[in-house]
DNA sequence: CGGAAACTTGAGTTACGTCAACTACCGTGG
DNA sequence: CCACGGTAGTTGACGTAACTCAAGTTTCCG
């Protein structure tokens, strides 16, 4: 059972290329990106703990997507080629690996909703909150400080759909009504329930998730 | 094994509400979205044969979209609570599952980049033909006649989160080039390989994808 | 034949994009 | 210690893609 430890940065999956592992998330935040020709990148979604890495696409076939690490990311590695013979030993894992496709599908729709239909405004207030959403339930936020999401504006705006600079002040406006607080690379969410009401939005109950 | 037929227009899935059964699609074409609580919606994928119904968000849970019907569809039933025991008699299925989960994460992935990043004309150029090519592949479209997508300009709009009044423009443009024409509740298809090119894309290679 | 649904088109508005300049904050090397 | 270069964030002026409103026309269907 290998693991594999990447720094802040760092590309550990590239679109194009073939890659025969497969890697669970046991520490960090990455995320995945795709880009058009000219370099406009659109962010797809955030990597944290007990996620999956490159079950998405064709399942043996190239890449179709870039991830890239956020901070420092611990990684357990996992051959492909494994994974009939896991299906075929243990069901109840193939079963939980399911459940995790399907959590994700969940998440892109509705961030497909947000970049299609939400202002600029409420994408933001979604986009951060859904983090903080996800950090807590992962254990990597808790009350007690590190309340901070690592990001750059430059991510949020790939993420959303929209300019450096009109995030700029979509953000602005944000902290400037107390929801949040901008360091530099970082997001502190001052009040979460504000939020969730700027982004009409609240997130799914979740069913008790398979560890993996 | 039940089937079940629908007509046009009928909701198959509400969001919110339980779903006991999962569906595969024999025929007919029909498509997933999301609404926010001021009406605005999202069209997030369409379904054509051999796609399934109901896998998308935690398994066992309320769901997460609403699924309605474009054509005429027959679907093909299936109890949710015997999923578990497919997985423990017949991994080849259950892995079958999986790798139509990670087609589905694949599209909504280039959605995704489409809705955030691309121009109003690279979107509409890119649907029009990303919908062509699954219609070709799922046989449902042939060499002889039936070019035809079955979506009026509010579908496209709500696909592409754009307003209806600019999509029709933009269609019109489409038109105008010689790429498209539409006509009455659908879309013709007239030179593909001018739209990829408009699109800047290219379907993925497939694996061989299983039947279900 | 009438009414609804789908499609068109033009005029005026706005949310968001682009350009450009500036500040603040590092970490590095002289 | 300061000079520097690079990255991140900020702000204002201006441009434009896309939105809204409003009034058509066409097509379908009962």
């Amino acid at each position: 059972m290998a693991e594999l430890v990447v720094d802040p940065g760092t590309s550990v999956v590239v679109e194009g290329e073939r890659h025969p592992q497969l890697y669970t998330v046991l520490s960090g935040w990455g995320f995945r990106y795709k880009i058009l020709e000219d370099g406009r990148r659109q962010i797809l979604n955030y990597l944290l703990p007990g996620d999956l890495i490159g079950l998405q696409g064709n399942i043996m076939l190239e890449m179709q997507h870039s991830v890239e690490a956020l901070t420092k990311m611990t990684l357990c590695v996992f051959e492909r080629e494994r994974l009939m013979t896991l299906y075929q030993n243990h069901p109840t894992l193939a079963y939980d690996i399911t459940w995790l496709a399907a959590r994700e599908e969940s998440m892109l729709d509705e961030h497909l909703l947000s970049v299609g239909r939400r202002s600029a405004m409420e994408r933001a207030a979604y986009l951060l909150v859904f983090l903080y959403s996800r950090a807590v339930s992962s254990g990597m936020i808790t009350r007690a400080g590190n309340q901070t999401l690592p990001l750059t504006q430059q991510h949020v705006a790939d993420t959303l759909g929209l300019s450096l600079v009109h995030t700029n002040k979509t953000l602005r406006k944000l902290a400037d009504s107390g929801l949040i607080r901008w360091l530099d690379r970082g997001c502190e969410i001052m009040d979460a329930s504000g939020l969730y009401q700027a982004a009409q939005w609240r997130p799914p109950a979740e069913s008790k998730r398979p560890f993996i």
